[in-house]
DNA sequence: ACCTGAACACCGTTCAAGT
DNA sequence: ACCTGAACACCGTTCAAGT
């Protein structure tokens, strides 16, 4: 088994810089950048983050910040993990409402921070808040008889499904407007109304006769949540059964 | 119940342009663009779809492309409706052999054409082709007595799941290189063992050494997505039988 | 070894002039 | 009403010169 070289964005979120430095120490440190630029975004959105309004922030010439982040790309990333806050702590109420809990909240801190959706960086976690989300799922799993591997896939699985209920419900909240790309709740079942045809979309005419898009509040609030995350949860539950039986 | 106008985006979707021409024809339709476009992101990714290239591709002058779309924005949202497949065809081997089928299938045209992943636009489907796919989900349905809420909310599900593990699989599926921002599976391991510390991360750090990430081929494989798919349907198969009984 | 001004490269988009 | 060359705006990044 090699030991690979720490790749460089990894290092940084660690704390952990590949080169020791002489000379003068610089004047800031990677924290402060990333948070300025986390100020930012959740200001002005990820479009309001430029190498050159993040500088401005810590009060730097834009190009000094590539003493800290090889790329603005690099940045992102950094940033994507210091956003998180800490999961839900531990509790002995049992794994189903501990999870319930941990994928309710991995969906609403991407719902109070939706430019964390837009970096779109679905990538296997390797930054120490993301990582110490994928600890407490397998932890609350420990009793279960489940091996490491399907605690994982669990947990894979569950964030998975957090991240995919955030952004339906991001992108049905915003309001569409002209020049815009994506159809917001609003104008959605309409839109659907007058697209359709009943002889290429069958069932979901129907779905739409029905109104079963109902009103703005529903479709957004927490049935849906809900619903889908006790399909999972149910499934682990017959998992877990099956095991013990 | 209001009339809206269809947005400009939807309506080239779904061939209807917003305004009558007069005069000359227009002598490209925005198929030929997409198609073009879409042929450039399949060989080059989608870094390398800019207006300059597709003009290219199609043999017009850059500027031209804005004839026929409002921004690249938007002929964004219209490949990313144009290069999806067909969803399965409906069968009667039952709800769940359908589903499993099309969630499958979902998966991998994602895999197929990555870009379409990095495209995040998890909004919900207004184009032809998504929308083809939600309503063969909902039919597959039709006979397990659930409602239109319930079988668009499943439908929803599933096919988060799929984006979500398409995501996983294609992020392990690359490689890292040093001006990377993310980790490929050959270091992943690696990674996680030289910075996870047994007191902040003592599950995943137990995980790591029962060598829970396996080799290469296996955490890709089919044996996760599987998985969670099965936890996906035990949960849906037990929401139906509840309603029947 | 750090900081930074000037300059470069790139690309989306606007505009006014062609036909 | 369509097509297009020139020009503009914006922004990430490089480089060489400062201290």
């Amino acid at each position: 088994m090699t030991e690979h070289r720490l790749p460089p964005v990894v290092a940084r979120m660690w704390g952990r810089e590949a080169s020791p430095r002489y000379g003068p120490r610089p004047s800031l440190d990677l924290g402060t950048i990333v948070d300025a630029a986390i100020r930012i975004a959740d200001r002005d959105g990820l479009e309001g983050v430029k190498m050159s309004s993040v500088a401005a922030e810590v009060g730097m010439a834009t190009m000094s910040l590539y003493r800290y982040v090889g790329s603005k790309d690099q940045l992102l990333t950094v940033m994507a993990d210091a956003a998180l806050p800490e999961p839900p702590a531990l509790h002995d109420q049992g794994w189903r409402t501990y999870l319930a809990d941990w994928t309710r909240a991995n969906r609403d801190f991407l719902l109070s921070r939706p430019w964390l959706l837009a970096l779109g960086q679905h990538t296997p976690p390797a930054g120490p808040r993301s990582l110490r989300w994928a600890d407490r799922a397998i932890a609350a799993l420990a009793d279960t008889g489940l091996g490491y591997g399907e605690r994982l896939s669990i947990a894979a699985t569950l964030s998975g499904y957090a991240i995919g209920q955030a952004a339906l419900a991001h992108a049905l909240n915003r309001t569409t407007d002209a020049t815009d790309s994506t159809v917001g709740l609003a104008e959605y079942r309409d839109v659907l109304g007058q697209v359709l045809d009943p002889d290429g979309y069958p069932e979901l005419t129907a779905a739409v006769r029905a109104n079963a898009f109902g009103v703005s509040e529903e479709w957004v609030d927490d049935a849906d949540f809900t619903f889908g995350l006790d399909l999972l949860l149910d499934g682990i539950q017959a998992l877990i059964a099956r095991g013990k039986r």
